[in-house]
RNA sequence: GCACCCGUAGUUCAAUUGGAUAGAAUGUCAGAUUCCGGUUCUGAUGGUUGGGGGUUCGAAUCCCUUCGGGUGCACCA
């Protein structure tokens, strides 16, 4: 049993002899003593001074005197207010890391049958990864492992959005001006080659409409009018006609960006189960259009258009058929919806998605949940605030983007020459070392991109997130390197196992002891040094642990690092999130 | 105009989801270290939680109001 559910049922008990009180379990809360106090676990007892018909203060020291006479488990206790502080006798410890020594993958929660489908990234074909989507795929990743530790069996998808007029703007200007490019002969990625493309397209397109304009037109007719604009409209009926010219061009400059995303992804350690492609899925969804109106869901509209009417939660009419029978993105996201469960049968699914698209996904779901789908209620949005620059806003066609490529190699740069001048990579052969600089260059960035409450907008300061020093991932990953070489010259010393540490404590220093107590819940394998540098799972580690054993938060501050990598876990990602698609 | 999100030390972010004296990093200042105006260490400084009301034992957190910033209100995706 855990140390929370013993003292919550001596609590309960606590009651019924003392004040002859019935309170359940599941009303008792416990939270972490503040390090300046005497203990681990407090409980609040100002919420009970009616049961108890005693003021708090007194509330808690009968309680407390109880614990103490009849629970060994309470080894002392003090009363500061309505707040009871209690202090564990030290066999719950040494219990308690038994316990944990005998787990194997502590902490990482036995499989529940449950599936969790994720999907997040969801680039576009015509131009490369950016800052913005190094934010979303963080936050995917994280949001993956985080549910996979707590036992749900996870897949990740992508939903690439390979078809549109934006794809024909890169593929027309190529056309015009590519003369014949390719990503070997140009030395460019492939992504990054379509991309200059669609920059192109623009800049012609902006010199048309001057043009216009300055042959009497007006600037918003211009807009419309600009030939390479209709040309490329064009392209796209003929795309959509099957044209087997633009279909092979289409084909072969997605295939470069693929190529290119491939590589992004691999430098970033991410995979996906499935991808899913918008040209693909488009036209799905105009069956159950049907189907709603059918159920009398959706209404028809004298034009012919069809409408669901979502006033009665707050929203407005929203259109899901165009007049002409055409779909629109709600369409396509309502037939995608249901691909996605035919094909993974989940129990939860996440759209890792931008917080522009909050009202869509509302609606979305709530669609879904009238229509009657039995998945609709797992469905979440897991939304997320932009990235700024000091500049101001990221804008792709001002030039004004952080490539995502470009930012991960200077990272990787960075970490390469800080870790040089430090002289730490003496006896690495190459692959070694450049395994480091990945792990310390990709980490920072993941910690710089993830500390940061998902919902709120991210300051990026390029400055910063290359800084190695203060509360930054390489600094706690310094700790733990740490942490291990202590936990090395314990075993020098001829400590075989972390109990025995616990127990023969003559052979270190009383500091070393308290650390050791304090890894040796940290199973090495979430280790910061390991594979991935991934805050957001660590952060997931440290709040069970902080729930359950409050006791590690007070030894921390033994060690100012302690403390800064016990803050890093709990504040990587918001708990709340993981929280959040539990429910 | 309507709807949603955000507002916390000079700055960038936390705050166990309603708990105790609101914490870190960075910046600034002072001291130590030293081939250095650099690095590293120690300490100090720094707050009316945008403002105003309310709810209660208790509010950064919940409610109302007001002011700032952002996003969405397409028969685009």
């Amino acid at each position: 049993m855990n140390i929370d559910s013993l003292l919550k049922k001596s609590l309960s008990e606590a009651f019924k002899a003392t004040f002859d009180a019935e309170l359940d379990i599941s009303e008792i809360g416990l939270q972490e003593t503040r390090k300046e106090f005497v203990g681990s676990h407090t409980f609040v007892t100002f919420p009970y001074a009616r049961l108890s018909k005693k003021n708090p203060e007194e509330t808690g020291r009968i309680l407390g005197e109880y614990l103490l006479q009849h629970k060994s488990e309470v080894k002392s206790f003090n009363v500061v207010k309505g707040f009871l502080n209690i202090e564990l006798s030290d066999i719950v410890w040494l219990n308690l890391f038994a316990e944990i020594l005998d787990t194997p993958n502590f902490g990482i929660h036995p499989p529940t049958n449950k599936k969790v489908l994720v999907e997040f990234s969801s680039p576009n074909t015509n131009k490369p990864l950016h800052l913005g989507h190094l934010r979303n795929n963080f936050l995917g990743h994280s949001i993956s492992q985080i549910l996979g530790a707590n036992g749900y069996d996870v897949s990740m998808s992508n939903l690439v959005n390979d078809r549109g007029i934006h794809i024909c703007k890169s593929m027309l200007a190529y056309l015009r001006y590519g003369n014949g490019e390719t990503p070997e002969s140009s030395q460019l990625k492939g992504d990054h080659l379509a991309g200059k493309y669609y920059v192109k397209f623009d800049q012609e397109y902006k010199k048309e409409i001057e043009e216009l304009v300055a042959g009497g037109m007006e600037a918003e007719q211009a807009k419309k009018k600009a030939p390479i604009l209709l040309e490329a409209q064009a392209m796209l009926q003929k795309w959509e006609a099957n044209d087997p010219e633009v279909i092979a061009l289409w084909k072969q400059m997605n295939g470069w960006v693929y190529d290119g995303f491939n590589q992004s992804y691999e430098t970033m350690g991410i995979h996906f189960d499935k991808y899913y492609y918008e040209s693909e899925t488009y036209l799905l969804g105009k069956d159950i259009v049907e189907e709603g109106l059918e159920k009398g869901v959706f209404f028809k509209k004298d034009d012919g258009s069809v409408w669901v009417d979502l006033t009665d939660e707050g929203m407005d009419e929203k259109l899901v058929l165009r007049a002409d029978g055409t779909s629109v993105y709600i369409t396509q996201d309502m037939g995608t919806a249901d691909l996605k469960y035919g094909d993974f049968k989940f129990d939860k699914s996440v759209y890792v998605v931008g917080n522009e698209q909050d009202y869509h996904f509302k609606v979305l779901f709530s669609i879904l949940k009238k229509l009657g789908r039995s998945y609709a209620d797992g469905l979440y949005h897991l939304s997320y605030g932009m990235v700024d620059l000091p500049s101001g806003k990221m804008k792709s066609r001002e030039g004004t983007v952080v490539d995502a490529d470009d930012l991960m190699q200077e990272m990787l740069d960075t970490a390469e020459q800080h870790t040089q001048e430090l002289g730490k990579v003496e006896g690495f052969d190459e692959t070694e070392a450049k395994e480091l600089y990945r792990k310390l260059g990709l980490g920072a960035l993941k910690f710089y991109l993830l500390r940061v409450d998902p919902k709120k907008r991210i300051l990026f300061n390029p400055q910063e997130s290359v800084e190695f020093q203060g509360f930054t991932a390489p600094f706690i990953q310094y700790t733990f390197a740490r942490i291990s070489s202590i936990l090395r010259r314990a075993k020098q010393l001829g400590i075989e196992t972390n109990a025995e540490v616990v127990t023969n404590q003559q052979h270190l220093a009383a500091e070393e002891i308290d650390l050791i107590k304090v890894i040796s819940d940290y199973p090495s394998k979430i280790a910061l040094a390991g594979d991935n540098m991934d805050p957001a799972v660590i952060a997931q580690y440290a709040y069970d642990l902080a729930k359950e054993y409050n006791r590690f938060y007070t030894v921390h501050s033994i060690f100012k690092e302690e403390d800064n990598a016990v803050m890093a876990m709990r504040v990587a990602l918001s708990q709340q999130v993981a929280k959040t698609i539990e429910n």
